[in-house]
RNA sequence: GGAGGGGUCGCAUAGUUGGUCUAGUGCGCGCGACUCGAAAUCGCGUAACCCGCAAGGGUUCGAGGGUUCGAAUCCCUCCCCCUCCGCCA
């Protein structure tokens, strides 16, 4: 959620950021609803000191008639005190309904652009890698190799489910122990957290806004969801906490499934493991202040970077423009890393700097100087496992039909290739 | 799942026949005194949020409702924690 305090000092700003997003909404009703809410909160604060004058006087009162006239006058004052009570709950509530639906504000070097065609490309690591065979797609390869079984799947959960077997699970536990590895390097703690939280913590992350809970799974018995990565069981973890500003950042490094509906995209992705219902994740999040969390997210793009070029896997990276900012984020990279079969550049990492978007509602505050501020919030993908076992298993075919295991992965893996079982 | 006990301003606690509780005390923390310095001791100060230039006012005693002129205190619903029993990786 945005600041009310920033909408009233500058309306055309917010605007405008607005307007960059493609999203237009009209300042002048949050304003209105703000103007109202101060007003009956006068109101309201008026006739509660009026009350308490009362309540403290009357049991000093000995005359029945002056205690009489006390006690009608407090009835009067309950009466007009729940129906403004009543009147200020609801433009509270229409007042956050509104603030809701505005996206995070942008940093200024965010470019502006209508769409991904207009995100800003910083750079690039390796070439598209080349091959003097035919080249097979993951799922073949995979199998061929028999890493990954998806028709048993599908016969025992559906579309969109993968087993995955083998070898593929030692690269997976590979990639967890080098994205451990590089970030414990640096202080993140690690964190194996919730895979179910409260729709209260859900909603207090802001996934639930703009038809979001369509992309969730929701235990009804339960009133739970699963999450869709572990930046949303994370992230409410220090929920209405105050954070010592000597202990920052605060570093975290999670590693969970991510349960996602892919409610809107039934076309896209049907072949493989690209876009599938469940996925394992490391991810990284910081808790930081506001001067620093530009600078922190600096950090957790050179640790994406850093990971993938160890993977030597080619890749490159962009600044996400304002159309395709999700609304949360102040500023987002992407990682692409080329998928052989699809002749191009697909996400596989992604990092966002949330400023005090996310901690505004979950009331996370970090104490400097002796005053309190809302903290910001940064995350970023260390891993995202099936993409890259993806990229991995495609990159690194060889024409025998074999995968060979990028050389930092292979302490891990315990071989250096993976070939067919005969 | 059954039975019982609890959630109070960093931590620990007092407060439950409703009204000087605008929540007391200890520890911790900050400032000061004493000291060459420190410990000990003493004094003062120490929750958050909202409105306000300020003075000040308002809200918050797990959460939400209710009773009352007035609720930490009484009633209802829910959440969480602890102990014992049952079940269980």
């Amino acid at each position: 959620m945005i600041d009310i305090k920033r909408l009233l000092e500058e309306p055309e700003r917010v605007a405008q950021n607005n307007k960059n997003r493609g999203k237009s909404i009209d300042p002048q009703v949050a304003i209105a609803l703000h103007e109202k809410r101060v007003a009956v909160t006068h109101e309201v604060q008026a006739l509660r000191t009026r009350g308490n004058e009362i309540a403290a006087r009357i049991p000093g009162v000995t005359s029945q008639d002056e205690r009489k006239s006390l006690v009608d006058e407090g009835k009067g004052i309950k009466e007009q005190v729940k129906e403004k009570e009543a009147e200020l709950s609801r433009v509270e509530g229409e007042l956050a309904t509104e603030l809701k639906r505005y996206p995070n504000i942008l940093r200024d070097d965010v470019p502006v652009g209508k769409d991904e065609t207009g995100n800003e490309l910083l750079r690039t690591f390796g070439e598209p890698t080349k091959f003097d065979f035919e080249p097979k797609d993951h799922l073949d390869l995979g199998t061929d190799l028999d890493l990954i079984d998806m028709d048993r799947a599908a016969k025992v959960s559906g579309a969109r489910f993968a087993y995955l077997k083998g070898d593929a699970v030692l690269l997976e536990f590979a990639l967890i122990q080098y994205a451990l590895q590089e970030t414990l390097k640096l202080g993140f703690v690690p964190v194996v957290p919730p895979h179910m939280i409260s729709t209260a913590a859900m909603g207090a992350m802001g996934y639930l806004e703009h038809g979001g809970e369509e992309e969730i799974y929701h235990l009804k018995n339960d009133d739970l969801v699963l999450i869709g990565t572990s930046e949303q069981s994370i992230g409410p973890m220090l929920m209405d906490e105050i954070i010592d500003g000597d202990k920052l950042p605060l570093r975290y490094v999670g590693f969970s499934p991510c349960y996602r509906r892919e409610a809107g995209s039934y076309g896209r992705d049907t072949r493989g493991v690209i876009r599938v219902h469940q996925f394992d994740k490391v991810e990284m999040f910081s808790f930081t202040s506001a001067d620093r969390s530009d600078e922190e997210h600096e950090l957790l793009l050179s640790i994406q970077e850093r990971l993938m070029q160890g993977l030597k896997l080619p890749h490159h990276v962009l600044k996400l423009c304002s159309g395709d900012t999700g609304n949360p984020s102040a500023r987002t990279y992407d990682i692409e890393t080329w998928i052989p079969s699809q002749k191009t550049y697909r996400e596989t990492s992604s990092t966002s700097n949330t400023t005090d978007f996310q901690t505004r509602r979950l009331n996370t505050r970090v104490k400097l100087e002796g005053k309190n501020e809302l903290a910001h919030a940064l995350n970023g993908t260390a891993f995202a496992i099936g993409r890259v076992l993806v990229a991995i298993l495609e990159n690194d075919q060889q024409a025998d039909g074999s995968v060979v295991i990028p050389e930092v992965l292979r302490a891990w893996v315990g071989k250096d290739r993976i070939v067919k079982r005969t």
